[in-house]
DNA sequence: GGGATATCGTTCGTATACGAACGAGGATCA
DNA sequence: TGATCCTCGTTCGTATACGAACGATATCCC
């Protein structure tokens, strides 16, 4: 059976052009795809990419509360816990309370943690080149800056 | 407590320059967030992209073997297990055993779900149209052309 | 024919992802 | 001070996402 299809109905052009290979988030899902499969490659599987998020922003800008952080590395509330739990069982972070705000806590990296994260960046800045390889030097400048308007 | 310093090593020009923000990989996510949030936003939220996804091969092509159905909408075996069980579950696909090969089995639009997706096609396509809409005409272009190339 | 190999669907375990609801703590303002 | 509103962290439920292992079925090839 192919494309069900209904010669006595009104053609609807709109309907008959869409093709779900050329839509941008299914295009999106299968680079963020590749990109993962990249990143495990490279970096090796025990750490995930939103894992690897955490550690670096971590590393950049040292401890920040747990809601703050989860905005900088783009989860909500809910999931930003989960993965700070899974980095705690392997201690590579570690939390306080915030002595100034009862509500907040302060999540930073462990020793062990800033070792780690300094040992696994020159491989981050592999996955990033690898990623972008098919594409000439402009061409990765380009898609960053349409990427950055879609936000 | 700033980000982690160690004066006393060898600066490592490599490590310094990493910035989370500006990797392909965390930007690709918010932008995809994004779509995401734009999807619901639009379709409603009873329907998620890659359910979508499912119905809308299955409207261009037509029943397939649930496998094959997977790698036409990106999805591993496990994952399109889940969602075609989820979308059986709301009688929007059927499925049935393929006479001519005893492994398969193939997934095709129940007839309630050929006119939900016939109904929804405009509304995907305002999906892509909003999602794209900070983009100038031949910048959108541009983005899906760079895009594919890091399929 | 029959054994090696590959594919298909299923299940399990783990990790995002996020809406919704909740209680505790903070800030604002009358 | 106290009522109101906001933020923060937590928990629950649901839906991807995928590696790994498994049994059933096909196919290949000698």
């Amino acid at each position: 059976m192919a494309r069900p299809s209904n010669a006595a109905e009104t053609p609807e052009p709109a309907d008959e052009s869409y093709d779900l290979a050329e839509q941008v988030g299914f295009i999106m899902r299968q680079v963020a795809q590749r990109h993962v499969s990249i990143f495990n490659e490279i970096m090796g599987t025990d750490l995930t990419p939103t894992q690897w998020a955490v550690l670096a922003r971590l590393y950049q800008d040292g401890g920040s509360s747990q809601n703050l952080l989860g905005r900088q590395t783009a989860m909500d509330a809910a999931t930003i816990k989960g993965v700070v739990d899974r980095l705690l069982k392997r201690k590579l972070v570690q939390t306080k309370p915030d002595p100034e705000d009862g509500r907040r806590l302060i999540v930073e990296l462990s020793p062990a943690g800033i070792d780690y994260t300094r040992e696994l960046l020159p491989k981050a800045e592999t996955v990033t080149k690898v990623t972008l390889a098919p594409l000439a030097t402009n061409q990765r400048a380009t898609l960053i800056a349409l990427l950055k308007q879609l936000r």
